[in-house]
DNA sequence: GCCGTTTTCGGCCCGACTGTTTTCAGTCG
């Protein structure tokens, strides 16, 4: 069992019971769900160790649902569940996944029609029998179709680093336009997650039709979905939706909060608004019929009598408590790397030369960068023995002479990528280690260990005094491949004890650490480095993702070793 | 079913759009 069953137990029976219209219990099964799926510990451990009492800690378990969890440890099922099914036996996540489904049609089309799956509605829609059906028709019968087609073609969610420079760009053209005087992406775009569903841009312009036909003229575009006074949406060639909705400047603030979302942050903003006798809504911050200052969003937050709160940390994770005290973190901000301490070159599997790599760094700013091509064990791409880390050390010191020649303040730091072998010990000898400034370790191999040997592994490696740098901590890949099993908390705490550093690397599809994890080393205490584990010149830039990443966890700048100076970085690697 | 600087009972976010009907339910964000 896992958390991810339990959460789609939970809010399979959210869908039911909306079907029932039972009332309230629904967003409560629904925000159970929700937190239990995002929890790291599992909630099985949870209850191991400390019973009904520990799962009832979780926000927004009670005593209800920490029963159903109980007996779903115990026996396998909640036996609520396997009711609600029973009455309405249809694949109701798969269906309601359709844009425009929802848990009502979901009924109406099993008890007229017997819809059980998503391949029973596609026949049902192709063979006309939708339009039929009272309070449906003829579009809501295409509609389905299209929905269908997009939800097997596309799977739904994007990389951020796959729709980030596309939005940035297309932004910037719109700024650029004497028709348009502001524009921003909101939504997770701008909460930055690491997957994005689709993109939402927000713009104050004079001439709102002129505006959104210059919109559709940027992009090339599949279909449009609908298009209004002051809002369009579109299907892109590429394949993702966009919104595009104009706002009058004086609700600027007010609106852009509401579209940044996450919906669980505006939830809970909205219900503490109320408490304090305000309505909150995309159209500003109202006391009675009064509007209250909200054309930015700094007033709309100051307003309501809390700090600002940055896009990053809107997620319902204690942010709107600790904006109330002022307590917030100083999230670090996107400017604040010196160096990049995981790169990849030619000398392995990466695409450019070492020069090149330190080329680029230094025109983006950055101080100094680690090389740490792969070492022994990788051999598919030429993985480094000791012989071939000597050679690039002698490859590096000539040129960081000529940085000096030129009186450039850059320096290439020599490192490595060290694999972890199955039972902790590293691939290259102690010895050579010891020359390297950066050594990092990590494990390419073996993923499908135990929790208990995989973590074991991984704290062994740690203990070795020249290991420097945990990379890409959890080995997910996201879309591709779960974390391996591995106790967090235990790595977390031996990162600590040891002096090693938590990598939280950059890489689109990977951004490891984990947000929960950045926060749990945050606040034990642990040092972080963000590195874009660039294997070609142009990924580099993918830092900013990790970035992103660090302020989605509350890390500030003092956590992440890389915004340090080299003359405070160093010393601090190499005091382990 | 959950939750508590107004509460252990009585609340629970808000508004627009769509498609189907002629006043609104369902869905979405």
């Amino acid at each position: 069992m896992s958390n991810k069953d339990l959460a789609s137990i939970f809010s399979k029976i959210a869908l039911y019971m909306e079907i029932d219209d039972v009332p309230f219990k629904p967003q409560a099964y629904e925000r159970a769900a929700g937190t239990i799926e995002s929890l790291q510990e599992s909630v099985e451990d949870i209850y191991k160790s400390e019973g009904i009492k520990g799962l009832e800690k979780i926000p927004g378990v009670g005593r209800g649902i920490a029963e159903k969890i109980e007996e779903y440890i115990k026996t396998g099922k909640v036996s609520e569940y396997e009711k609600l099914r029973k009455k309405i036996p249809v694949d109701i996540t798969e269906l309601t996944r359709i844009e425009g489904i929802g848990p009502k049609m979901v009924r109406d089309l099993y008890k007229h029609l017997k819809v059980k799956t998503l391949r029973d509605l596609e026949k049902a829609a192709r063979a006309g029998k939708i339009r039929g059906l009272p309070h449906f028709g003829e579009k809501t019968e295409q509609n389905i179709l299209q929905g269908i087609e997009f939800v097997k073609r596309s799977k739904g969610r994007w990389l951020l680093g796959t729709i980030y420079p596309f939005v940035e760009g297309l932004v910037g053209k719109l700024e650029d336009s004497p028709l348009i005087t502001r524009a921003v992406a909101a939504g997770s775009v701008r909460r930055m997650k690491e997957t994005i569903g689709d993109v939402d841009i927000l713009i104050t312009t004079k001439k709102p039709e002129k505006a959104i036909e210059y919109f559709l003229s940027l992009i090339s575009y599949e279909k449009i979905w609908g298009k209004g006074a002051t809002k369009v949406s579109v299907r892109t060639a590429e394949g993702f939706d966009i919104d595009m909705r104009v706002l009058p400047q004086e609700i600027f603030g007010a609106g852009l909060q509401y579209f940044t979302g996450s919906k669980e942050h505006n939830v809970r903003l909205r219900a503490y608004a109320q408490s304090r006798g305000f309505k909150l809504s995309e159209y500003g911050l109202f006391r009675g019929r009064k509007r209250v200052a909200c054309a930015t969003e700094e007033d709309v937050y100051k307003a309501l009598g809390m700090a600002y709160i940055e896009p990053e940390l809107r997620e319902d994770q204690g942010e709107i408590d600790a904006a109330l005290k002022d307590v917030l973190p100083r999230v670090i901000e996107y400017d604040s790397l010196r160096g990049d301490l995981q790169v990849q070159t030619n000398w392995t599997d990466g695409k450019d030369s070492i020069e090149t790599m330190a080329k680029k760094a230094r025109s983006l700013g950055r101080e100094y960068i680690a090389i740490t091509d792969h070492t022994r064990d990788l051999a598919m791409v030429g993985g480094m023995d000791e012989e071939k880390i000597a050679r690039q050390m002698v490859e590096i010191d000539k040129l960081n002479a000529k940085f000096k020649e030129q009186r450039e303040k850059f320096r290439i730091l020599k490192g490595a990528e060290v694999n972890v072998r199955k039972d902790g010990t590293l691939d290259i000898a102690d010895e050579t280690l010891a020359k390297l400034d950066v050594v990092g370790i990590s494990v390419h191999s073996n993923f499908k260990m135990t929790k208990k040997d995989m973590t074991s592994r991984i704290v062994r490696a740690m203990r070795n005094p020249h290991a420097d740098i945990l990379f890409h901590p959890t080995g997910r890949l996201i879309q591709k491949r779960s974390p391996y099993e591995v106790d967090m908390d235990e790595i977390i705490k031996e990162a600590k004890n040891t002096g090693t550093v938590l990598e939280i690397n950059a890489f689109p599809d990977r951004l490891d650490l984990q947000e929960t994890n950045i926060r749990k080393a945050v606040d034990a205490g642990c040092r972080m480095a963000i590195d874009s584990d660039a294997h070609a010149a142009e990924h580099l830039e993918y830092v900013k993702y990790g970035i992103a990443q660090a302020r989605r966890g509350w890390a500030e700048k003092k956590d992440a070793i890389n915004a340090w100076p080299l003359e405070k970085m160093l010393p601090f690697l190499k005091s382990k």
